[in-house]
DNA sequence: GGAATAACCTGGATGC
DNA sequence: TGCATCCAGGTTATTC
């Protein structure tokens, strides 16, 4: 289940075999993953085939490689990428053995490290690809992780910074949680308020900050929204540094290895054992048609507003 | 306009 | 052993 930290893990490792690289072949083996490109396989083929990466860059759980210009398009272009549930963005010699689930895959020549696939599987397809257009940020700060430029791809542009962009406004974060009548949880899982934070990572801050999921976000104080924030962010750079979360071959970074932060969860996926803190049982309950992990101790039930 | 919900999708786990 | 069912969850379209 990637998550900014996945992503980042996947992007990084990315940004230096890609850079400066020409697309020299396209193949896409399962039309599936363009659901967001909208001119189909044979369009994703011809556009990108000649194409030059500039950089690898990131937003939330959103990827982009900006492109460079093409000879009578104005717009500037990237290829955009989402992990989805399953998503894998893996580095392969020229000519690998087709991987399970792969769908698509670009062929690269690079001028320092010479020929490399990159190589798109996904197992669940609710990950994609797409040559989008690039539009410029509203702050005209750079659009993300990785770039130093002021634009994202239209198909980003909707979303919320990431908690860990350095453009990131915290007063405007506190100000959309404290505007909001749903549960923090679904609150903290809205990409247009913050980026990057998904079912994992959402129960660990909220376990951190000793905040129940289902308290109605502008009960919340503005000294307790900025406790939250700063748990996100810990919680963020801790998985970041451990390479992300693994619970099996579903998140891999570009070589196809785990990452570690799965054992330094306190909350999610650990029902029935004991609070870190507490020892009391971590419970699960069904949220939003996905699960929601917690202390009942720790993170008291919100009293009826 | 804000909030809630369903649908998309595949493979592993579980129950019968 | 084989089949049916459930479950995992990010995003988006639809509904209320």
């Amino acid at each position: 289940m990637p998550e900014l930290p996945e992503v980042e893990v996947v992007r990084a490792g990315l940004e230096p075999a890609v850079t400066g690289a020409t697309i020299v072949a396209v193949t896409v083996l399962d039309d599936r993953a363009l659901t967001r490109h909208t001119g189909g396989a044979a369009d994703f083929e011809a556009t990108l085939t000649g194409r030059v990466v500039q950089a690898a860059a990131r937003r939330g759980k959103f990827l982009w490689l900006p492109l460079a210009a093409r000879e009578g398009v104005a717009a500037e272009e990237a290829v955009v990428g989402h992990l989805g549930m399953s998503g894998q963005l893996l580095l392969r010699a020229t000519g690998a053995a087709v991987e399970r689930h792969e769908r698509i895959r670009l062929d690269i020549q690079h001028p320092a490290h010479g020929e490399l696939a990159v190589v798109f599987a996904d197992q669940r397809t609710f990950g994609s690809l797409a040559v989008d257009r690039l539009v410029p940020t509203p702050d005209a700060a750079p659009g993300g992780w990785g770039t130093s430029e002021p634009s994202v791809p239209s198909q980003v542009a909707h979303i919320a910074r990431d908690p860990l962009d350095p453009a990131f406004s915290d007063r405007a974060f506190r100000d959309a949680v404290r505007r909001k009548g749903s549960a923090i949880k679904r609150v903290l899982l809205d990409q247009t308020v913050a980026s990057g934070i998904g079912n994992i990572y959402a129960d660990e801050a909220l376990w951190a900050a000793r905040i129940h999921p289902e308290t109605i976000a502008r009960t919340l104080s503005a000294r307790t929204v900025g406790r939250l924030l700063a748990e996100v962010r810990a919680v963020l750079e801790k998985a970041l540094a451990e390479g992300g979360t693994s619970f099996d071959a579903q998140y891999v970074n570009v070589n196809g290895q785990a990452g570690y932060f799965a054992h330094s969860l306190h909350a999610y996926g650990r029902t029935g054992e004991p609070c870190t803190r507490c020892g009391r049982p971590i419970v699960r309950v069904s949220f939003m048609n996905r699960s929601s992990h917690f202390c009942p101790h720790c993170q008291k039930e919100p009293r009826p507003v």
